[in-house]
DNA sequence: CAAATATGTAACCTAATGGTTACCTATGAG
DNA sequence: CTCATAGGTAACCATTAGGTTACATATTTG
């Protein structure tokens, strides 16, 4: 799919934000961004909960299309899915343009200072 | 502040998406961004709930740091701090270089339809 | 086939979220 | 001063989230 074709609604910006709102979710994120295909075993050493809990963690990465999967036997290889993260960024840089190119003032510097 | 000096760690991190996983403080960010120094009753009148779920919400990005206030009589004025976006998406923009330049295949399109 | 492996589902518990109504405090205007 | 206005707190309720244990299913392997 064409990059710039791929646009998230409210429902899917809601559910990439929640599930990005996890240390465990965005560190299992990066797990398997580090290694493309690997299965669901692999990533359970890395935590400390159950096994359940990972694969209710995966659930929701997967809910929120951050993460895919493809049944090899009965293995499970999975990928992250970069469209809905550069689908946000793309927008917040269309959004906050001025922001990013720093043409405001940092407001919040500004009352707390009282300068 | 200088732009490049805030830094988040994983409890600011977690806030921040938190408070962006929900429209209506999506909403409201964006009410605010659009008027600035606008007092809380201004934002009522876009939304259906009552004053208090309305400020509940406004806690929750105050508690994120998205949004900042300046207390003004018995008025509180509002803001939005863009350094913790911009953290994020600085964050994004080097650790996903890879998958932003477009290096990476599209693996879920390549799972989805077999190709 | 039997047993180990990889994964998935169900039911349950606790804590956090998202909302409400009722009440309280502080400030500004007449 | 009186009262309307702007805002905040407390207590409550229903739903969701994050985790658990126990059990079930499918696939390899010996």
């Amino acid at each position: 799919m064409r990059d710039d074709l791929y646009q998230l609604d409210e429902a899917a910006t809601d559910a990439v934000f929640q599930a990005l709102a996890s240390r465990e979710r965005r560190r299992l994120l990066d797990l398997i961004r580090g290694n493309p295909g690997c299965i669901v075993a692999d990533l359970l050493s890395a935590f400390e909960m159950s096994r359940i809990g990972v694969l209710k963690h995966l659930r929701v990465l997967e809910e929120a299309d951050l993460v895919v999967s493809e049944k090899a036997g009965r293995e499970r290889r999975l990928y992250v899915n970069t469209l809905p993260l550069r689908a946000i960024h793309r927008r917040w840089s269309d959004e906050f343009d001025d922001f990013w190119a720093g043409k405001l003032l940092d407001l919040k510097d500004k009352i707390e200072t009282g300068s």
